[in-house]
DNA sequence: CTGAAAGCGCTAACAA
DNA sequence: TTGTTAGCGCTTTCAG
């Protein structure tokens, strides 16, 4: 049975290369993939493979030496922004390097063992792992299976993690309203769906409390409003907000994402920002700069880039353990026009 | 050379579980895939399987029977919005049907041959291309290889095309408005960046165009103003707009994302939408909503979806001429709040 | 319906 | 450095 090709000829295969190149497909194989071979067969063999378009068989590469050329990447939502940037900036990095990218969507299974360990097993020769509620349990069950693997944004498990320091991003964020005057700050929070890592949103909340105990301002557990992540629930929670009997001067979003959320409940409600109250974000999404939304960045592409980096090391080292530490990117503050000083009035 | 199975022991294969379920090899394999064999024996086969929780080496089965159930996808670029809902929807219709689904990037490659076609052959069983300006060529190309194939929002080409009536969908949009009272509208046009398809920005203009002759409205040259794609287009556009004598009452953004940007220089300029502008997009994007934005739907979701279904069916025949037609998906109008009538004045 | 035998295309021992 | 010889795990003829 051969591959479906019912139009052209039969693609050439090494045989078809090595016969043409008058060598044996042992050495074929060997000068296509760089080994040690004479320099006239080398040229021979590359020559030939050219002429005919010889492109390996990844199955038959697969099957007889053990390596695919795969990597798998887990995420708990493929269409989010975060896991959109992350897996498109280590598809690019892998593929530069000849490999390929399995993206699995985890669904909203529950913190138990990698659903699709079995299936990564068969598929993949490494894997990355993203903020997923599973994190923890997927890395120690690759481990056990042998399988690289790498951690982006999920627990700080240490070595093998690749992430920013969420607390101290959010500890930023507040510093830079505290600076301009602000003292009483509301944060919206976000309730991680069923699936999702919770590490990020505890970190951001934790980096808020402490900013504002820094400054000496007392705690008070009705400015720190909860709703389910994403847009529609930073509407909710300025609602919430709104519904109170006095108004923040300031408000620090956990995610961008729930800050535009919350800047369509103020436009709608006639109030401006920031002539009324400030907003302040976390990732500087794509859009954050459509909504002149002032934030704290985190380079989710280089986060991308790191956990696939990562990954073709070890893979270079034939698996075993790599020697680099984890990854803690930087975040830094992005100023727009949503944050200024409070009114006078205040 | 085994797979790089160092933690645990090795994976159970198919002799394995033939061994335990007392057949041969042959037999198991049958058993697992649903063919021809007794009923007792199915069970002892599908018993041992179950115990040493046997998963098929997708690389033995793709190099035995030349179908890997892998389908690719074929993207100009991997993170815009539109690009990522119909991967992701596709995935996951593939992904019931047992089928990986392996995103090509095409990076800013010219409308020549497919670029990634020799490892498309080697790779998959089928593929998906999405509205990137080699999809024409891209189409025969794989027809050549004897690989099925649909398009995603390319050029029309009938049985193998699913997508939406963008000529259609614009037209509507400028009906909305001209029902409103508007008379002079302007259109926000983008310029496709390399390697994408220009037949959907085509069509949104001709639609434009034609909505507007309908009503007995002459074309005014000046008032398609066209930027590059995208969000910093569509703020250029507006720009554009505002700098000229004569505002007019209505813009139509050929994208939801260029109406975000036109969206943002508007409120920078001290202008309300709707009260001193209406503005109405396409796509109805995820933000939309946020922005409050009019928008003439499409669901893309389904375009993946459908794209994936014309496969998998293809996929069933045997890879043969399937009897099914192509897909144009329908679009609808979303009324949210960035149209209103005119003002008096004008 | 079942089993034995022969590969799929490639890599990796081994011996030369 | 080179060629020869065995498989990798599975499917698929082909007899029985």
């Amino acid at each position: 049975m051969t591959l479906p090709t019912v139009g052209g000829p039969r693609p050439a295969g090494l045989v078809d290369v090595a016969r043409l190149a008058r060598v044996s497909p042992s050495t074929a194989s060997r000068a296509i993939r760089g080994g040690a071979v004479s320099p006239d067969r080398r040229e021979r063999v590359l020559r030939a493979a050219a002429e005919l378009a010889y492109v390996p068989l990844p199955a038959a590469v697969r099957l007889s030496s053990g390596r695919g050329r795969t990597v798998g990447i887990v995420v708990p939502t493929a269409a989010r922004w975060f896991f959109v940037e992350v897996v498109a900036a280590a598809a690019r990095t892998l593929r530069e390097a000849g490999y390929d990218l399995l993206v699995f969507e985890g669904g909203d299974h529950g913190p138990g063992r990698l659903p699709v360990a079995g299936e990564l097993r068969s598929k993949v020769d490494a894997v990355v792992l993203v903020a997923s509620a599973g994190c923890g349990d997927g890395l120690a069950v690759l481990h056990d299976l042998g399988i690289p693997a790498v951690v982006v944004g999920g627990p700080s498990a240490g070595a093998d993690r690749v992430g920013v320091d969420d607390e101290d991003g959010a500890a930023t964020a507040v510093r830079h309203l505290l600076l301009l005057g602000h003292r009483d700050i509301a944060m919206i929070a976000g309730q991680p769906g069923p699936g999702f890592h919770r590490g990020a949103t505890d970190a951001r909340r934790a980096g808020f409390s402490r900013a504002l105990e820094e400054a000496g301002i007392p705690a008070a557990p009705d400015r720190i409003v909860s709703r389910p992540w994403g847009v529609a629930g930073g509407a909710a929670a300025m609602e919430q907000l709104l519904s109170g009997d006095r108004l923040p001067t300031a408000v620090f979003a956990e995610s961008d994402e729930m800050a535009f959320g919350a800047l369509r409940v103020l436009r709608r409600a006639g109030l401006d920002v920031p002539r009324d109250l400030s907003v302040i974000g976390f990732d500087d999404h794509e859009m954050a700069e459509a909504f002149d939304l002032t934030t704290v960045a985190q380079s989710v592409a280089e986060q991308g880039e790191a956990a696939a980096g990562l990954l073709l090391e070890r893979l270079a080292r034939g698996g075993h353990a790599a020697p680099t530490a984890g990854v803690t990117l930087p975040t830094r503050l992005v100023v727009r026009g949503s944050v200024r000083p409070p009114r006078a009035g205040h």
